[in-house]
DNA sequence: CTTATCAATGTGACTAAGTCACATAGTTTG
DNA sequence: CAAACTATGTGACTTAGTCACATTGATAAG
């Protein structure tokens, strides 16, 4: 149950399609649900897992990831502030188990809301179900582009396409990213990626130290981020 | 517009949660499909391509695929009777572009609504939105498969799984695939598969001529497909 | 302040996969 | 039957992934 108006303000930020406190409906959703909040690193969500809850982010993120038997990893998505784990919903709809992991990766708060609720939405509130399909498309669509990365292109490529990437979303040009994190996100290992920023490094694209790395040709990394 | 009783008795068959023909959003639905018939290799859908249609197949397959700037290929799913192309719905609904190609695989047949109905159907027929957003949880369950399968499996072992999968779907051991069309399924080149297949017949698993293969040691393909 | 300790990174040797440039062999067609 | 086409084979080379360690920065404990 949420009453707080400060926080029932900051949910209609986010999810502006929600409709006004005094509604109905509203009032309804806000019975339902919970707010919780996450440490980086906690686990949201295994493999295997029936859903039981759908989240809705208000603040932080969290990473979807594969986990291969050999134990590497490959990102999925992130779902951020006004998103939500819509393979949770997926799976709470098709009563499918989830299949793959979650986890928090910049401390998190967010709404939750009891499964059989969600249904209940779809059916009475046009503006929840537009939104939900929004996002299914939207990941589908995010998981495909996936699959023409890992299928076609290089890894330096992709290493390069990253790092300029976070260097635009946290507005620096220093990236705090370890090699093992990058190879996590992209699904190689963590030695193809040490080999191939020594590589960048020896043509003066970056320069890398324990845990940061600081971009300083960006044109070379543009250049390599749309090679071939 | 379609009337023949013999084609709705079959849509109603493939489609069990379309209302009776009597309906009125039968009716409805009805007065604005069109039947289509697709030979094999007919190009349904270009990359980039606005989708104005969304097709439910009656009889026969499509295969969507993403193409590489190298010109490989690699499919993400198969639609068959039953199905429609959810990524079509998908770019309808959020109006993006079509991600990927789609042609015809097995001659098609197919009922062809106009965007607009879809729409309007989302919003009136309950089973219809519950049919839709099952197929898209399903893709996006095949997609993040298919992700798993290139990132961390090996491509002898996907393509042990790839021969077996066929040949349970066509009833025999005898599988009518080029080398080159196993390559475009996988993601992978065409000599990779030569190669691999080479190696399977020389332990003696398969025997390979032109444009088809024999399973000869089912079990060793088993265990190769669930190799690591 | 100096060791332990641990996480991050470096490296060589090897296997697997993808690329390129052809060669060879079945099939179809004029 | 020869030409043309399609499918398959092959070697040499590059890129990527694996394994087994070595090295180095950072942090904590004595």
């Amino acid at each position: 149950m949420i009453s707080d108006p400060q926080t029932i303000a900051q949910i209609r930020q986010r999810f502006p399609f929600l409709p006004e406190p005094e509604d109905e409906l509203m009032r309804h959703f806000l019975a339902h649900s919970n707010l919780v909040r996450l440490d980086p690193q906690q686990p949201i969500c295994q493999e295997g897992m029936q859903c039981s809850h759908l989240a809705l982010v208000l603040n932080g993120t969290a990473r979807v990831f594969k986990l291969g038997e050999n134990g590497r990893e490959i990102t999925l998505y992130r779902v951020g502030p006004g998103e939500s784990c819509i393979l949770t919903a997926s799976c709470i709809i098709s009563q499918r188990p989830f299949p793959a992991f979650a986890v928090c990766e910049e401390a998190l708060k967010a709404v939750v809301i009891p499964a059989a609720e969600i249904q209940q939405w779809m059916e009475r509130y046009p503006p929840w179900r537009a939104y939900l399909f929004g996002l299914v498309s939207e990941r589908l669509g995010d998981v495909i582009s996936i699959i023409e990365a890992i299928a076609f292109q290089r890894v330096d490529r992709r290493i390069a396409s990253l790092l300029l990437k976070r260097a635009t979303s946290g507005n620096s040009r220093q990236i705090h990213l370890t090699h093992q994190e990058i190879a996590s996100d992209l699904g190689t290992s963590r030695e193809v990626v040490s080999r191939i920023l020594k590589e960048f490094e020896s043509r003066g694209m970056i320069h890398a130290s324990r845990g940061h790395i600081d971009l300083s040709d960006l044109k070379a990394l543009e250049e390599k981020a749309q090679e071939q």
